[in-house]
DNA sequence: CTGAATCCTTGTCGATACTG
DNA sequence: CAGTATCGACAAGGATTCAG
């Protein structure tokens, strides 16, 4: 046992380059913990995202799956987002980040 | 209870500034997952990174107190680099992620 | 309201050369 | 062996403008 499955495939650098950057992740929590949002929505709550760069990165996070587009057919034009399963499987991964935080405090 | 403390004091942009980039994670997780290691081999073990690299990102790692940095005064020099008990806990979250992209297989 | 296209700034990465 | 210093290449970030 010279062997460590956590270590030969892991998929910290996927993850991070799935969800990292500036932005990806300020979307991607709002739409995991506070649930589906139109585009204004996020582009108010995610504080100091420019349009420009919260479509860019709501188009990269649905490519990669973590987050669904859907698109209503009105007027004036309306988009909401919601994390996909994939997107709210990663809660856990938030949960052990937010308790490595709450144990290096002491 | 219109509370949620995982979102109001998140740690992952912190954690992600600590460990992202292209070369902090696989140095961090040589030396939680392997032990400590000296300059020369986590330049052989980490594959692709250059001497400068190596050092600009162990540097920000120590300061991050993540990983510890020991000055052998011998000749020809030896430096001994070791994750730090901080370093060290950040262990499950690597698991976190690791689950995830188990369950995620399916 | 949502979003595409353009252009410009900034920061990260890395090759190379040099040092105790 | 384990660094430091410099400088260029490139990607990420962002302001602005136009459009369905």
């Amino acid at each position: 046992m010279g062997h460590n499955d956590i270590d030969d495939i892991c998929p910290a650098p996927i993850i991070f380059t799935m969800i990292g950057g500036k932005w990806k992740l300020a979307i991607l929590k709002t739409l995991i913990f506070k649930g589906t949002r139109r585009f204004g929505d996020l582009r108010r709550e995610v504080d100091g995202v420019t349009q420009t760069m919260l479509t860019k990165q709501l188009r990269a996070l649905e490519a990669d799956g973590l987050v669904h587009r859907k698109v209503f057919a009105e007027v004036p034009p309306r988009v909401e987002y919601s994390a996909t399963e994939d997107g709210l499987s990663l809660r856990p991964v938030f949960e052990a980040m937010h308790l490595w935080w709450l144990e290096r405090g002491l």
